[in-house]
DNA sequence: AGGTGATGAGACAGGTCTGTCTCACAGTGC
DNA sequence: GCACTGTGAGACAGACCTGTCTCATCACCT
């Protein structure tokens, strides 16, 4: 029994689906394109996820927490609130650019699985509400809690549109203009009553 | 030969076909499921349609048809600009408070089909560059070209953003902010340069 | 009445899907 | 040497998918 190994034949299997998930979507993606990319037996796959719904809650999960910590480490280079918001938002410019951009995962996932009782949506919701209390803490700093509540789901609004935008190709447009928005929003909310 | 009931075949199907994809989602939904809710033979509907991906562009821009001619009902009853954009936004409100509400069609068809080359995509891209046409069209009636282009693309992106938070149960402080942020924008684009 | 063309119902083909099962193999402790 | 345990490879089951085909039926026109 090798557990190390082991758990790298699984975390490979995560990195492919995801690479194939984002590329032809959920539905779209068979098991056995899963595991003929990732060069594993089929039984390795459903020895460590029970089911494909479980393989896609995992592969969600692990693109939350590595867009989690690459928005930890951004937060530490900005100095001032805006700039860690200006930070975020050019971020997602990068991001949009990429050659292997095909849009927000989760934004998909909730698209293919509408059924909130579902564990892929929740999943999508979680991501998101950590997104939108990122922002919120981040506003805080700038103004009290009721504003900062509504400033983040703003903001929020602001990075999902402009996701949906440049999936459509006008990334470049959207980011900054929403850049934009969202200073002006900013401006708004810790200026007059 | 009836050619009118023919035409009502062909329609009762795109409608029922609707319902089911915005349920369900498109890959999900089969044809098999499609002919039995909408109650008419198989060879019926492939007569009418290619393809179920040809059946899914009519329905997207059936429903594309529908979406504009609400709007412009709308657009009739507001007089100035800013309340012709106060108006989409509260009809956005209402249909996210609707009970059979599951999200944006077209997003879910972006998630679904990111093919940029296929036939479903590009009725996406019409649909929301429609949408984006039209805030703008409204906006260049208080400010410059310019820069009503750029606060259409802001409109839109909190509509986007908006109709994914509603999906996920967060409709009503969606749409609130949406339209506090949309007033900000406009303003903040019309007064000083 | 008889011919014609559109339609409904469902069998069918060929492929793909998820998930299970069997069997061979490799490493480990005794 | 030998039992034991975890793993790889792939056959298999059973369901579902899209799209085609056959055949019976029915309205309409002459």
């Amino acid at each position: 029994m090798t557990p190390s190994p082991a758990s790298d034949k699984r975390q490979h299997v995560v990195e492919t689906a995801y690479a194939l998930f984002k590329r032809a979507g959920f539905h779209s993606t068979g098991i056995d394109r899963i595991i003929a990319e990732a060069d594993v037996a089929k039984m390795t796959m459903y020895r460590h996820f029970p089911s494909k719904d479980e393989l896609i809650v995992e592969v969600l999960d692990y693109r939350a927490r590595r867009f989690d910590d690459q928005l930890d480490r951004l937060a530490r280079e900005g100095t001032t609130p805006e700039q860690k918001i200006a930070k975020i938002f050019d971020w997602h410019g990068r991001w949009f650019r990429r050659p292997d951009f095909h849009g927000c995962l989760f934004a998909h996932a909730l698209a293919e699985f509408g059924d909130p009782q579902h564990p892929v949506f929740k999943a999508v919701a979680r991501q998101k509400n950590s997104l939108r209390q990122r922002l919120q803490s981040i506003l805080e700093q700038m103004m009290p809690r009721g504003r900062a509540e509504s400033a983040a789901t703003t903001l929020l609004m602001l990075i999902e549109g402009a996701t949906l935008m440049a999936h459509m190709g006008q990334g470049d447009t959207a980011i900054r203009d929403a850049r934009k928005a969202a200073l002006d929003i900013i401006a708004a909310s810790r200026g007059p009553q």
